[in-house]
DNA sequence: TTCGATGCATAAACTGTCGATGTATGAAGC
DNA sequence: GCTTCATACATCGACAGTTTATGCATCGAA
């Protein structure tokens, strides 16, 4: 959900989603590589991203986008953040 | 955290544990004895509850209680709850 | 007497993360 | 020229945890 979010404000690569992930928490949270490709990897087998290899300075980098599924996919993923949170909130009740 | 967060009312069982999840979240969320019960057994070898085994009308139960330990594990995994959720959110945006 | 609810437990299969490692390029500093 | 750091992708083994399924046992109700 995390990745498909980021993606929606438009491509990106590998490395620039998770330096952007990084920016967005603040350095709290930070998707390390052994999580991050196989995790695009999985998306774009799902069909919620598309890829396409490109040069950049003489790097190649595999450049993501937010296909039409991928769109939807996000929608459901954010509904059921939004449950499973309130869901928590709710069991820690006076806690929280 | 949400067994912790539950036991923290008061002495349970794990049946009655899983009955009051359910119940706290209105059927939203249900933790199945596959992993309750591992999950019970691991925050009890943590020593953050303790347990013991009692007959109610001919029904063999074990009791489980929070200890001084588990109730500082909770805070501490409440605080680690409040800052995930917060990261995911401030991922999340506008979306959000 | 059969069925559903209560109650605990564990094993096998599956999923996903983490840590480590490998490859390769460009830029900056000495 | 050489080293070092950042960029950039990829994969593997170890590890942790959930799910699915199963087993056992008791009680109350139909």
């Amino acid at each position: 959900m995390l990745l498909l979010a980021t993606l929606a404000d438009g491509p990106a690569h590998g490395y620039a989603l998770s330096a952007e992930l990084r920016r967005r928490t603040d350095g709290r949270l930070t998707v390390i590589e052994g999580s991050l490709y196989p995790a695009l990897h999985r998306l774009e087998a799902a069909g919620f991203v598309a890829s396409e290899m490109e040069t950049v300075d003489g790097r190649r980098r595999r450049r993501y986008e937010l296909t039409a599924d991928g769109k939807d996919a996000l929608e459901d993923e954010i509904d059921s953040w939004r449950d499973l949170r309130s869901c928590i909130d709710d069991v820690l009740g006076d806690l929280a």
